[in-house]
DNA sequence: CCTAGCGACTTGAAGGTTCAAATTCGAGTC
DNA sequence: GACTCGAATTTGAACCTTCAAGTCGCTAGG
């Protein structure tokens, strides 16, 4: 005993139980099932799994258990521009993949909208055993194929689509501007304003019906307008809402985006924001911390966890989870509601 | 991860052989070396492979070449913020991983700073191949660490302290900074400034001789200043510089963060980017696009291509590159080149 | 007519692991 | 001393693929 195996290639469980004495059996006990060998045996087979830097092979383990232990994520945007959600999921994602015990593998095509064609290949060479999702859209085809085929997946975002399917989880729009106006109204902003998307977008519908709570709540009344999801757009709806709120006021935005454009008026106009016009962003982007915005951040971390939680728990019950999750945002205070 | 559920398992190379009365090697052969199976007999064995739905699994694949087909990339910023360069790079990396016959696998520590034990259990488990690395900085131990291992890896970016490595892609900043110029000066402005890091960081020592360079090649002569690498530095730094150049002027930055700092001023002086003072970035961020800033933007197509082939080629030949590869930056114009 | 050679296809083996079944070992019972 | 029982450990088998080394049938050359 007390040989390196030969070449650079790392050690097997052979070389290991070898090594011990034992046989390539109990190896594999001493680290999946440690109670089933007797201790001075353990101590000398973990020692020769130390000595000789063992790991099990990903490759065979998977090969044997009949599953990958890896869930798949689509890039998209790649014509366009990378949602700036992208990177802090992604982070999430494989922050919390080891405690969920499995990896995270990424693709992508260069065509503009999203085909199942690489989902298919990933799955039926059983690289992944199951998806996550974001950004679906209505019409989208992917949710629909990959249930059709019965592959687990759970999307970021509701799926609009298909109320049946339940393997998601959402951000609480509603809670998260409601919180925006409470925000402002503890800071003693007067007049408190909505910049919105134009209706019928279900994510900004929900979340303009926080604002309208809140101000009911709070006895208050406020003016609002509506822009597309760009800075002049959002420019041009700004400069009459800050009219109408006035100095002391504060405007609430769907968007971090909208909130730019607010921002960017009052820049223009010679006020200061926070201190003459309150703002509150949503989505707690890069561009919300470089302005100094206050902004409703989305829980990325939480978010990925309940996802892999999602396709976990499919893998095992081979049933959707009873209903999708609904997580709460969280106010991120910034230099924009500051008075002083 | 629980095992795949029990559903109808997919096909394997040994169904597919039954299906069309041929042994399981004339399968492989017909998807791998086409040329060896008889015109008649291949056409028979592919109907059935496209009717069984088959496709080699990755798993037995990677047992039997002993190579998982796999490149390993970590996420950093997790505390901090993610780079704006990380989705774009990202993307990269998936849409030419298939070329290279792989795919790309995250992983992403909780802790503050990087640290090479993840890079070890992904190594030792044979899950990736070889790794990609961004962000190296003075003194970081993952380079050292895996150059000792001799575990093949790329890094986007040089590696400083170690000239002898040469596994790396990076962006030409000097022409970037140059095309810059010349560019300004082609749409005929007069003055043109700079607007820099601190003296002392390669990269931004780097991008400002492209300034000087193309500068002295025009037969012009401009002013500078310097920032730290966020708003209020840049907004600081750029009242001074912006009276310098004067209208009809234009100021190169070493990044899109202080090009931001310069438009914010000049909106607060009611000044309008381009028409009365032009601007000029670096790195194409999301936050240049959305504020119509020209920037240098990055290749991070091409920079993911050239390190999947290196590691491709380490994987190959066993040794490094004879040369670190540096790419040119593309500018992009926009309106804050516009002098209409 | 025999055989070398070639094309087309099949069989053996290995790659590393882990579950299930079988075996060995030791202590306690009658 | 044979016998039972349980714990500790080993062996058999399967997971799926592909390389290497066959086998088989046929043709061309001697």
């Amino acid at each position: 005993m007390a040989t390196v195996p030969t070449g650079r290639s790392r050690a097997t469980i052979i070389d290991v139980a070898q090594a011990a004495g034992v046989s390539r059996q109990t190896v594999s006990n001493s680290l999946k099932h440690p109670e089933r060998v007797r201790p001075d045996t353990l101590e000398r087979v973990l020692a020769e799994i130390d000595r000789l830097d063992y790991t099990p092979s990903t490759a065979a383990t998977s090969l044997r258990d009949q599953r990958a232990g890896a869930v798949g994520i689509e890039l998209t945007g790649l014509g366009t521009t990378p949602s700036e959600a992208l990177a802090p999921f992604l982070l999430g994602l494989a922050v919390h993949a080891p405690a969920h015990d499995c990896h995270i593998v990424t693709f992508a095509t260069d065509a503009d909208r999203p085909e199942p064609e690489r989902y298919r290949s990933m799955w039926r060479s059983r690289l992944v055993d199951a998806f996550v999702m974001m950004d679906t859209h209505p019409d989208d085809p992917r949710p629909g194929w990959l249930r059709e085929r019965r592959v687990p997946f759970a999307s970021f975002g509701r799926v609009w689509d298909d109320p049946s399917f339940t393997a998601w989880a959402d951000v609480d729009g509603r809670a998260g501007t409601s919180d925006a106006v409470d925000h402002l109204a503890a800071r003693g902003y007067e007049r408190i304003g909505w910049l919105g998307w134009p209706d019928g977008s279900a994510i900004g519908d929900e979340r303009r019906s926080g604002w309208v709570d809140a101000l009911e709540r709070h006895g208050l009344d406020g003016p609002e307008a509506r822009a597309e999801q760009d800075l002049v757009s959002a420019m041009a709806a700004a400069e009459g809402l800050v009219d109408s709120v006035g100095g002391g006021g504060a405007i609430v935005c769907t968007s971090d985006v909208l909130a730019l454009g607010v921002h960017q008026v009052l820049l223009r106009r010679g006020l200061i924001p926070g201190r003459d016009v309150g703002i509150v962003g949503f989505d707690g982007s890069q561009t919300a911390r470089t302005h100094g915005l206050t902004s409703v951040h989305q829980p990325y971390g939480a978010i990925a966890d309940t996802l892999l939680t999602q396709v976990h728990d499919q893998l095992t019950d081979d049933e959707l989870p009873s209903a999708g999750v609904m997580l709460a945002p969280e106010l991120v205070p910034d230099a924009s509601t500051e008075r002083t």
